[in-house]
DNA sequence: ACCATACGATACCGAACGGTACCGCTCGGA
DNA sequence: TCCGAGCGGTACCGTTCGGTATCGTATGGT
C-alpha cells in the first residue's frame, strides 16, 4: 500500500508471469530481495500470491529467474557491443564501460542488482547464489578474451582492473562518494585500453588518453 | 540455538555492551543485518534480547553503532599507514592498498560491511546510511589529499580509480570471479601511484612493472 | 457442448520478527 | 545497612512473513 501510488497500470494486460516478473524486477531492485514480500509483488503485479506460486516454486525460485533475466541482459549488451565493433576488440571493451557507465544515473542509489543480491543472499546454496556466480564467470571469461583480442599485455590482469573498476564505479555511485562517476569510469578504461597496448612507442609514459 | 555450536566462550566477561557488539560484529557482517534477529545475537552474546535494548533503544542503532566502529578501524588503518610513512604519500596509498588487499582473504564470501549493508538499506534517512555515507565521504576527502600530496596529476581522477579498484576487488572476492584479487588490486594501485606522477624523477622507482 | 486449465479472491497456518513488561538476583556506593 | 542500577530469564504482544487450501469463474481447444 505504500508504494502503490502513481503507477497508471503501465504493465497493462502482459500474460500474469511477465507481469509478476516486471514487478518483481521493480521491487526487488529497489527496495532489496528480503524488505519485498511476495504480497506486495502480487499487488504490484495486479494479481494474487496465489498466481506467483502457480507459476514459482517458491520465492526463492522467483529471485533466482529474476536474476536470470538481468544477467540475459547483460549478456544481451555484450552481444550487442561486440556486434557493433566486429574486429575492433579495443572498441568492444569501450563500448562495454560506456553501457556500464550510461546505466548509472538510472540505478542511481540502488546499485548493481548482482551485487546487492549477493549482500542478501549469504547462503552459497542459494539457487540465486549461482546464477550470480555463472554470469560473473562468464562476463569475466568473454571479457578476458577482449583484452586478449585486443593485444593487451597481460590480458587477465586487464581484465580483472575492468572488471574492479566496473564493479566500483557501480557501488561508488550508490553510496554518492564519487560525483561524475560515470566520466571518470570512461577515462579509466580508455586508459587500460589504449596505454598498455604491446604495439612499439607508447612505451613508458602510458601519455596520450589523458 | 542454530549457530551456538563450537564456540567456547571467547567473549567471555567483556561487560555486556562490548559482548553485544561483538556478537552483532560477527553476526551482521557473516549473514547480513536483516538475516539475524536480536534474539540471535543476545545468545551469540551470552545475554539476553532485554540488556540489548538496555544499551540500545532500537535494532537500527545497534546497526549504526556497529557501523561507526568500522568506520573507526578504517580510519585506525588510515591513521596508522600516514604515521608509517610520513612525507612519503604514494607509499601511504600503496600502504592502503595493501591494508585491503590483506583483508581479502579474511572477508573472502562475505565482502565489505558497508556495500552489503547499503544494499540491505535502501531507505536513505536510515540512521545506519549517515555513517556509510560520511564514511565513504570523510575517505575520499583524505584519498584525494594523498594523491594531491603524492603529485599525481589530476588527483581526483586518480582517487576516483583507486576508490573503484579497491571496491571493486572487494566485490569481485565476494562473487569469486577473480582470482588472487589481492596482488592484482596492489599491482594496479601500483601503476596508478607509479606511472601517472607529474615529476620525472620519482623515489619510489616502481619500475619493474609488467 | 464440454472439460481441463488458468485465473482472481480470500482466508488461513505456523514461524519469526522487533519490541515490551515483569520478575528476582547481585553488587557496589553512600 | 540500605538502596537503586544493571543484570539474566521468561513470557508476552502485535505484525509480517512465506506458503497453502479452497472456492467460483472465465476461457479456449477439441
Amino acid at each position: 500500500m505504500a508504494t502503490t501510488a502513481g503507477r497508471p497500470s503501465r504493465i497493462a494486460k502482459l500474460p500474469p508471469r511477465e507481469r509478476i516478473l516486471d514487478a518483481a524486477e521493480e521491487l526487488f531492485h529497489s527496495e532489496g530481495i528480503r524488505r519485498v514480500g511476495v504480497q506486495a509483488i502480487a499487488e504490484r503485479a495486479e494479481t494474487t500470491k496465489t498466481a506467483i506460486y502457480r507459476h514459482f516454486d517458491t520465492k526463492d525460485a522467483l529471485v533466482a529467474e529474476w536474476l536470470r533475466i538481468v544477467a540475459a541482459d547483460y549478456q544481451a549488451a555484450f552481444d550487442r557491443v561486440e556486434a557493433e565493433h566486429p574486429d575492433a576488440p579495443g572498441e568492444q571493451i569501450l563500448g562495454l564501460a560506456r553501457f556500464i557507465a550510461e546505466g548509472l544515473p538510472r540505478l542511481s542509489h540502488r546499485g548493481c542488482p548482482f551485487i546487492n543480491s549477493l549482500a542478501e543472499l549469504p547462503d552459497r546454496s542459494h539457487p540465486a547464489r549461482q546464477v550470480i556466480e555463472e554470469h560473473k564467470a562468464r562476463q569475466t571469461r568473454r571479457l578476458v578474451g577482449m583484452c586478449t583480442a585486443a593485444g593487451l599485455t597481460d590480458p587477465e590482469q586487464a581484465a580483472a582492473e575492468i572488471t574492479f573498476v566496473l564493479e566500483g564505479a557501480q557501488v561508488s555511485t550508490q553510496n554518492g562518494s564519487i560525483d561524475r562517476a560515470g566520466d571518470r569510469l570512461l577515462r579509466i578504461v580508455e586508459g587500460v585500453v589504449g596505454a598498455r597496448r604491446a604495439d612499439p612507442g607508447a612505451s613508458g609514459a602510458p601519455a596520450g588518453r589523458r
